[in-house]
DNA sequence: GCGATTTGTGCAATCGTTTGCCGAACGATA
DNA sequence: TATCGTTCGGCAAACGATTGCACAAATCGC
């Protein structure tokens, strides 16, 4: 049924030549060991003869694929699109094609499509599903196959990331909600197995210290997955401790998504009794009222920079031990001042630079307490 | 650098038996002929030795790369991820893995990519960014290589497809505004050279005429692109027109948000002055305001029954020659009685059956002209 | 207990490329 | 004219797996 392709042993009866003649002069890096006159004979038959080289016997032969793998938590995660196209302007250019395999946040599915990729013989592997000790990241390192965590990284391992700056992010937010006034201040954190989450957690409480409240730990709710669900169901958590908080920090945009809407259930309005902020900055989430106010990340930009680490890793040049990228407020209309001291509305919020450590915990309120009407959507 | 990875030569050696003993032992199929004894002795030695068979080699040997291609417009597009997934719910567990490509709507672009696929010896593709005449498409049958669209088909041509029941959605939406009270319908168009555009389309021009609307050519604006830039460009081009038009379809969500952005600027509002109904149902959308009327299609089953052909076809057993999916209205607040007839609020609407040709173009609104306020959001 | 069958294993070719090595042909040089 | 480099192209061995065939040993029928 099938077409049998055109060899280079086709080219070579057509040509009257050998095969390895034919093969010299379709390859640029060969090409100068070959007649001009020869060349361009074999090129204008290959290119009748409609000749494709088969990878596999190439990859077999030299032992590189031309193949990468991707590994992802979810494909259906918007967060990661974006980052997918990024490592495909990088590599595709180069000619290396992407298997992409989603882990569903399996560690033991991880394992497998490693396993998979491994027995695909990939040149090298994107892995943005990395947990703090990743099994499955260790077994790569362990066969020498090139690799680099994007979003994520791997606690204490060699292996080179492209990660967001966590840190900065958080101090970013909590600078912006204690500008507005609010000094208790919640935090959901995302899985702590994940760099991600580990991470915001961590610079949320140096954040809150380095502003006097030592009683952050108190006000954590830890969700066990990035969704929707787990987010309502810490906010309620949060909600039932029946703590003075006015500012939420969720670990990233769809938890707090899922807090609003807790909030929302419990009859609580966000911004007017409590604000709350995301990170990553997803797609379509302007357009969702209140819009959340959160944190810019470089997608498509990480998964570039993780590419082009990953193509001098498998040519073996030196290549950076990490790269944090640069992420940016996006303050929209989930923060405001806190109910208590709301200020005149339209008014922009001025961020505040990080004050000196502050002292007491829990600062009281203070600063214009004009007590206006508990914000628009009561 | 790399390790080198253990091979059936490494395993026969360490055996003390020939390379052809080893892989029969280690095929589920010709294990038959070797003596248990070696095969478990075989096993062991493989699963110690950390075993993982090339699929290059392999994939040379018997022409089967185990290897599919997925060809997407985009993967950043929030209705494509899911497809993938479901079309990966078939294969993975056939031992299957993906070769996900991009094509930007570009048929040059297309084209390099399929050769790409064509090189590395997939064993069939999943198409998912078909045009109506896909030359691409056609060149993979040329290959003889299996080939399915989904979401969208190829024109004249015996290319097995799984689309959406496109007519029946549209009608659906044509319906419920109908029913609403609306009879002076525009279309948003999406672009004619993609089967959804094209379909959707001439399901409006049909189940216009159906109710006796002749002059629905007048009141469409064809979107060069599934965008919200051509969203709002195709609205504000309606509203240029200055037709008494109260109800648009647009071909899809995208076109849909940014019609109501359109509105919007032009001190419109939807459903007040307007309504709107998009197609696809993508996620979040019930989040954004005013929520969309929309129709939902069954993207994860869509991916997964073009999986299931391909399946067929790559064994060459017979498959169907193509799958329409059904779809199914979803009414949110995008949609209202029109203006001039606003019926009393929260009565649910309830869709008139098709009726017989009207006679009349523009049939006069007519029925419980109650003339309230001209809705919520003004 | 002998030939015929079955059973288990080895041999070697093959898939399509790449590449180290060798040798023929050529022009230039002595 | 003999020699020496070049230049160009062919030969053959890989890469790692599969598989038709051959062959030895074990088993069976009678």
């Amino acid at each position: 049924m099938r077409k049998k392709r055109t060899t280079l042993k086709d080219i070579a009866e057509a040509a009257g030549l050998h095969v390895s003649t034919v093969s010299r002069a379709l390859d640029p890096n060969m090409r100068q060991f070959i007649s001009d006159e020869v060349v361009n004979r074999v090129v204008a038959i290959a290119r009748q003869m409609d000749y494709r080289p088969n990878r596999m016997a190439h990859g077999l032969r030299t032992n590189r694929s031309m193949t990468t793998g991707i590994v992802l938590p979810d494909i259906s995660n918007v967060i990661f699109p974006p980052i997918v196209r990024g490592v495909e302007s990088v590599l595709e250019p180069r000619g290396y094609a992407s298997l992409i395999v989603n882990t569903d946040n399996s560690e033991r599915r991880k394992e497998r499509l490693v396993d998979m990729l491994l027995a695909r013989g990939v040149d090298g592997v994107i892995h943005a599903a990395a947990s703090l000790d990743d099994r499955a990241a260790l077994e790569l390192e362990k066969h020498g196959v090139p690799l680099v965590t994007v979003n994520r990284s791997v606690e204490n391992s060699s292996i080179p990331y492209v990660v967001n700056d966590e840190a900065d992010g958080i101090e970013q937010l909590m600078a912006h909600v204690h500008g507005l006034g609010h000094r208790v201040i919640a935090h959901i954190a995302g899985p702590q197995g994940t760099s991600t989450g580990y991470h915001r957690l961590l610079a949320f409480g140096e954040s809150s210290e380095r502003r006097g409240d030592l009683g952050w730990r108190n006000r954590v709710a830890y969700a066990g997955a990035f969704t929707h669900e787990e987010g309502r169901r810490c906010m309620s958590e949060l909600i039932a401790r029946d703590l003075p908080v006015t500012a939420v920090i969720a670990a990233n945009d769809t938890l707090a998504l899922g807090a609003i809407e807790a909030l929302r259930a419990h009859d609580l309005s966000c911004p007017g009794d409590v604000s709350v902020t995301g990170f990553n900055d997803m797609p379509f989430l302007e357009l969702i009222p209140p819009a959340l106010t959160t944190v810019r990340i470089e997608q498509f930009a990480a998964g570039a920079a993780a590419a082009e680490m990953l193509l001098k890793l498998m040519a073996d040049e030196p290549a950076d031990t990490g790269v944090v990228l640069p992420v940016r407020l996006v303050a929209r209309a989930s923060t405001a001042a806190p109910p208590d001291q709301a200020r005149s509305a339209g008014e922009e919020p001025q961020p505040v630079a990080a004050e000196p450590a502050d002292a007491g915990e829990r600062a009281p309120a203070q600063r214009r307490s004009r007590r206006g009407s508990s914000s628009s959507r009561a």
